[in-house]
DNA sequence: CAGAATCCACAGCGATACTG
DNA sequence: CAGTATCGCTGTGGATTCTG
């Protein structure tokens, strides 16, 4: 996923785990609160399955969320950040406060 | 480039402008003053002519960085930050910042 | 409901060679 | 020095179908 970039790198690092067209979406809408994969999936319409599981399942492994599973029928999972994933919260405040601001000025 | 999210959306617009392996890189270049086309691909080892070019392109065109051409031979071009590409700057070091911390709770 | 499994297109990126 | 011009691979992301 954006490989090779030296990961020891500051800059790196935060370009591996944000990179991917849909993670930053993805942990703007965690930020609001724990929520389940169907939620996730009709809060950003254009975003395939597929696609989804991926990203979530990167984000996870990165222990950026977490992934609880309920051994209910219809199946039930809830997405939620971990700590780690709670401290980008700045981090995504800065960068839609910019993505405002570069909109503003653009027109 | 990472194309078809909505633009609209700030998180969008920043995906966009962000996205791309080395723009962050070249941008948190320039936050240290002006510098040459032959500056940068030092400052960078791993990245490719072809690529630096184009970067720096679609950075010119979001009216991120500036292009200076010298009439002179051998050929001499500068880039360096836009106002708008200044006000990244605190973007930039959120980012950085965080890289660091998520590397120290890493090992 | 929340996915796994395929199949596939194309953009992103790289390597190399050439030029004003 | 600071680029263009080709060529080609590879990974990312998409469409679709199938399952516990």
């Amino acid at each position: 996923m954006t490989n090779n970039i030296k990961p020891n790198c500051p800059m790196g690092a935060t370009i591996c785990i944000l990179s991917g067209k849909w993670k930053l979406f993805i942990l703007s809408q965690l930020l609001e609160g724990v929520k389940r994969f169907s939620q996730l999936q009709t809060a950003m319409p254009g975003i395939t399955q597929r696609m989804l599981t991926k990203q979530l399942r990167e984000l996870e492994e990165l222990n950026i969320i977490s992934r609880k599973v309920y051994p209910v029928v219809p199946p039930k999972v809830e997405y939620a950040l971990t700590e780690v994933g709670q401290s980008l919260k700045p981090v995504l405040q800065v960068l839609e406060d910019w993505g405002k601001f570069y909109i503003n000025i653009q027109k």
